[in-house]
DNA sequence: CCGTATCCGTAGGGATACTG
DNA sequence: CAGTATCCCTACGGATACGG
């Protein structure tokens, strides 16, 4: 690893400020865990559609679109009238899953925690 | 755990969405790591600014406010003129340094992967 | 069926100047 | 030193309509 990348979080290109602008947009993250439960068979778009509920199409295909270009999603077409149009994680997006599990975890366990320290401050300020 | 925290990435409430909407934002995973670095010593304000390069006072105010609301941060003031203000990881911070520490190490492994598929999808497009 | 284009509201976040 | 207030710009992302 180089000097350039070794940590340096405060670099506007920095790895982990790139990697969570990605996994960060609002879609990202439950189409890779869609994606991971049904590893290693494809889904198609429709049914990706249905198991993400409340994505519009435009924001399924810009995060489809987005997932493929960085080579974490492959996108496979057949050439039926109408297209059906399949994608699976590839073996770079699967080496995601396991962070991104583990980050999951954290947030089952402790995202109550949060919410509760929040209401004590809220508690704090109204009561003055 | 119950059914609703389960695994509902989709649920609006899901503890993943919202935890990724929280560390997502720009300068928070940096805050964390620069006081998981200190811990368990405390940083002042101007010391996290000076190691934070290109932040604003005034986005560092509302990261760290943001954390200390959350409690992942503790924060300390000494009532001295002018003030100086102290700031540490708490347990709860701490316990997420894990997590964020595994996604820091895949981003430094694979961003780069990432990038020249990107590379390769651009060089597809002009040509092709 | 699968996408793309357009329009638009909102929130993140930078620059700057001001208070205790 | 630390924090707040204001202004403004941009990008995310929702709704909708259209195209292959």
């Amino acid at each position: 690893m180089t000097k350039a990348n070794r940590g340096d979080l405060f670099d506007p290109q920095c790895p982990t400020r790139r990697l969570l602008d990605r996994i960060g947009t609002k879609w990202t993250s439950m189409a890779v865990k869609v994606l991971a439960e049904a590893a290693p068979d494809e889904v198609r778009f429709a049914e990706l559609r249905r198991r993400m509920p409340g994505i519009s199409q435009k924001m399924l295909s810009v995060t489809l679109q987005s997932l493929a270009r960085d080579g974490l999603v492959a996108r496979r077409v057949e050439p039926t009238v109408p297209p059906r149009v399949h994608y699976r994680l590839t073996e770079l997006g699967l080496s995601l899953e396991g962070p991104l599990a583990a980050l999951r975890h954290w947030a089952e366990r402790h995202m109550s925690e949060i919410d509760r320290n929040n209401r004590l401050e809220d508690a704090r300020s109204s009561a003055g």
